[in-house]
DNA sequence: TATCCACCGGAATTTATGGAAG
DNA sequence: CTTCCATAAATTCCGGTGGATA
């Protein structure tokens, strides 16, 4: 850790401010939503929505924090991102404490399990939950009684759109809550706690914190991140406090950290894939499975793992890739290529590959 | 305009994995 | 230990798309 930073915790998802700013029409909300639980009620369902990064999961996490003392409220966060419906109940169970099933348990005895478990009243938080096909999940977790459930989404309608019937009816009868980009200055008091915390005294001042929250467009997550990595650049340049010419890098730095960490959370296969798109530049399709076909016994040795044999696995791999925004692909004709987004982001594994044949 | 071509992406099917039951 | 059975991942199959080519 550089010396301009005290803490980095402060900068991290998971850290929760003493005090939620800015949010306290939505945390009465949502705190009015939850309280049938205290009557052994069900909670009233929950529709939170907003844009990337604005505090929606914080939002729920404090509530449920500052409600505690009031009455124990079980609770599950589920990141639903890449889950299938078993995938979701399973983690459902394991957030309640209810039960640790193995991965091949009958998504028919999930149900049961949660069904037969759950006597109190409990609340199960769908973070992502535009991204996964939330229909049967609802369908599952909404035949659960004393069962309430948030679930977070980027845009309302979508989401609503892509439900039968049945559960656009259900969803009509949830809250609704919807969390707006952040001011200027909203933001600045959000970052001003994790500077004094965050970083050694002096290093940032006030009309610094204005400029990223500038910058960062109302997006909370990315005004910490951007915080924390310019000052992390400040320090390798050898000052001793972040300067104007530190915070388009530090923006810079941000948005590397975000895809060395989605890129992380990937398989082998994935970094593979990646590695190559990365070291070439740009690559068209063909000669990207070219390629593959001819490294691939060599990179994949020593590892625990077998090249995918299928170009159609591959493609999956790559659209994973895209979601994640580590390369980006245009279109579909012969003429397109793959490219990363940053090549300044490295795959998590050491990787070698060998060069190209002349 | 008609045909070709490279490639995408949905859907069905097969394979891998690992817990549970006998 | 073997068999069974669930999910998830990998693979196979194939129709559709849209620019290129004659």
């Amino acid at each position: 850790m550089n010396r301009l930073l005290t803490d980095t915790a402060v900068f991290d998802d998971a850290w929760l401010p003493q005090q939620l700013v800015h949010r306290d029409p939505e945390q009465g909300q949502l705190a009015r939503a939850f309280e049938p639980a205290f009557s052994g009620d069900r909670p009233r369902d929950v529709c939170l929505h907003g844009p990337h990064g604005v505090g929606k999961s914080v939002l729920v996490r404090h509530t449920l924090d500052r409600l505690a003392p009031r009455g124990e409220i079980a609770s599950a966060v589920v990141e639903c991102m890449g889950l299938t419906t078993a995938g979701i109940m399973r983690a459902t169970l394991r957030g309640l404490g209810l039960a640790d099933p193995a991965q091949t348990t009958p998504l028919e005895d999930l149900c049961l399990a949660l069904r037969d478990g759950l006597d109190e009243p409990a609340i199960v938080v769908l973070d992502e939950a535009d991204d996964v096909p939330t229909t049967d999940a609802l369908a599952r977790l909404w035949d659960v009684p004393r069962l309430g459930i948030v679930a977070i989404c980027h845009d309302r309608e979508r989401w609503v759109a892509q439900l039968d019937a049945d559960h656009r009816q259900r969803i009509r009868h949830a809250a609704d809550i919807h969390l707006q980009r952040y001011h200027v200055d909203e933001l600045v008091d959000i970052l001003r706690p994790r500077a004094r915390q965050g970083l050694a005294a002096g290093v940032v001042d006030e009309d610094q914190l204005a400029r990223i929250a500038d910058e960062a467009a109302g997006v909370a997550r990315m005004a910490i991140t951007a915080l924390h990595a310019a000052a992390t650049v400040a320090g390798e340049r050898g000052g001793d406090r972040i300067r104007e010419r530190d915070i388009a890098p530090g923006f810079e730095r941000a948005r590397r950290w975000v895809r060395e960490s989605n890129l992380a959370s990937l398989s082998f296969h994935h970094q593979v894939l990646y590695e190559l798109v990365r070291q070439a530049g740009e690559i068209r399709p063909q000669a990207l499975q070219d390629r593959y076909d001819a490294v691939a016994d060599e990179v994949y040795h020593g590892f625990d793992q077998t090249p995918l044999s299928s170009t159609r696995s591959r493609r999956y791999k790559l659209e994973k890739l895209q979601e994640y925004d580590l390369i980006a692909f245009e279109g579909t004709n012969q003429y397109d290529a793959y490219e990363p987004c940053d090549a300044g982001v490295a795959p998590a594994v050491d990787l070698t590959i060998p060069s190209p044949a002349e």
